[in-house]
DNA sequence: TAAATTCCTGCATAAAACCGCACGAAATGT
DNA sequence: ACATTTCGTGCGGTTTTATGCAGGAATTTA
């Protein structure tokens, strides 16, 4: 082997010991459009100063805009660029509402699996920064914004993607999902009504979220009052194996009776 | 010479080195350009005058547009042209010329391995919208860059998601990888030399362009000619392994020469 | 949770820049 | 020709900048 440990120590070239300001700098957005990342440590020995002055480098860098300073070095600005913005949400505080609901049931080293869907995406951004939690999705919106946690695992379920509704699904992922035992597992349901359960109108979606169902040992559905008691073409599961209710609304509001009375857990 | 007390002295005049302004200011101008800086104090040693001298030479020169002063010197113009791009994307470019070349190898019903970047982020958008093909890859942002695409099967790698590179890693991943037999595989490099082959900084992106490599039929590689002979810690693979070399410059550019030489196919 | 990094803030210092000013030399005006 | 102005340059003193260092806070890692 030729390389031990991965550790390769080699400078490029030795850049001139004396530096000016500007020069360093400029060094520094070279190797770092060039790598995608550098290291204040090995920046500072590359370039023989002090850590501070590279911190202070990277900083200014950092304050025109030119790159991304983080713990311990920089990124390229050009690969963490893709924003999700939420304007045009339907129902966007009721969402809210829901997410911070949901959020409270979930621990710390909790495996939880997602579908879609923007009510998800709205308990991605609730989630408390401290928590620490793996969370599974096959929805890529979804995922992007579970990367925006500091300190959560996010495991991507992989398949053929659809383009529509941006998730994959296929047997590869029913396969995958199979293949975990989580703790929970949050739907965002389109259609729930007492006599047929949870039904949608997408065939990959349903086989997806059955799946789900089956590999979760708590079964938590969100969705906003609205869908509460409508009813789409295809069966996802029976209201049996749903634990858990979650709609913006108060749990004692009438709407809601039945499925408490059902044994469903309403919050 | 005659001096009293060691007060007042004064510097023998020797009238080959003493510099009209105007002179003097050409001099250094001519010594910026040629090497990309200068130092005050050097530059005053040099043409024997005060450094207050050499300030205001270097004021005036940079008050015309003809040099950058900074802190302890000055810089060159073509300098700050070549270390600052105006881009987001580094070298974009040149990406973009590197995704035209690296499109017109894909045909019709291909299955295409792709790794992260931004260059095939380039790729992704350089692709014929009639193309029909099927392009695999781990990289989210790729992913959602193939989506916009009308008519190409997109599959996405799932496993754990790495929250820097945006990508998947892990066995998982590597299994799902090797399941597939691709025709082409398209990577994103970082550093190539003859000797060491390409090399990478992450122990992870490593192990999955290795899987890569070996599930495909048609290995190429594209990178912007600044990467070529640079070395990374890491080894993903020799060059032995490599069918074809993707670079911006062209094909009989001296630079490239070795490795065609080495029996690569360079575009 | 403890240990190790990394960051930040203030301070010290040396170098560089700046600001007048003086002085000699060249240019200009009378 | 002589006085006056302007320019170029250097010098002393002050201000600003660049950088390293110490020590404590914050963050990451083991």
């Amino acid at each position: 082997m030729r390389f031990y440990a991965g550790i390769y120590f080699i400078l490029p070239r030795n850049p001139a010991n004396d530096m000016l300001k500007k020069e360093r700098q400029a060094y520094i957005l070279h190797q770092v459009n060039l790598h995608n990342k550098v290291l204040s440590s090995s920046l500072s020995t590359e370039i023989s100063v002090s850590e501070d002055t590279i911190r202070r480098d990277l900083q200014e860098l950092a304050d025109e805009g030119k790159i991304i300073k983080v713990h311990g070095g920089a990124l390229s600005h050009s690969f963490s660029q893709v924003y999700y913005p939420s304007n045009n949400v339907y129902s966007l505080d009721n969402k809210k509402i829901i997410a911070q609901k949901a959020a409270s049931l979930i621990e710390d080293g909790m495996f939880v699996l997602t579908t879609g869907g923007t009510t998800i995406i709205e308990l991605a951004r609730a989630l408390p920064p401290q928590l620490k939690a793996t969370f599974i999705s096959g929805s890529i919106p979804v995922v992007l914004e579970y990367m925006h946690h500091p300190s959560i695992e996010v495991i991507l379920i992989g398949d053929k993607v659809n383009k529509n509704s941006k998730i994959t699904v296929g047997a590869e992922a029913i396969a995958q999902i199979k293949r975990i035992r989580a703790d929970l597992c949050f739907l965002g349901i389109n259609a729930i009504d007492i006599k047929n359960g949870i039904t949608d109108n997408d065939w990959d979606v349903v086989t997806l979220k059955k799946a789900m169902i089956e590999s979760a040992q708590k079964v938590v559905c969100l969705t906003i009052a609205e869908k509460i008691n409508s009813l789409q073409p295809i069966h996802i599961d029976d209201i049996s194996k749903i634990h858990t209710l979650i709609t913006e609304l108060p749990p004692d509001d009438p709407l809601l009776k039945p499925y408490k009375d059902a044994g469903i857990e309403v919050l």
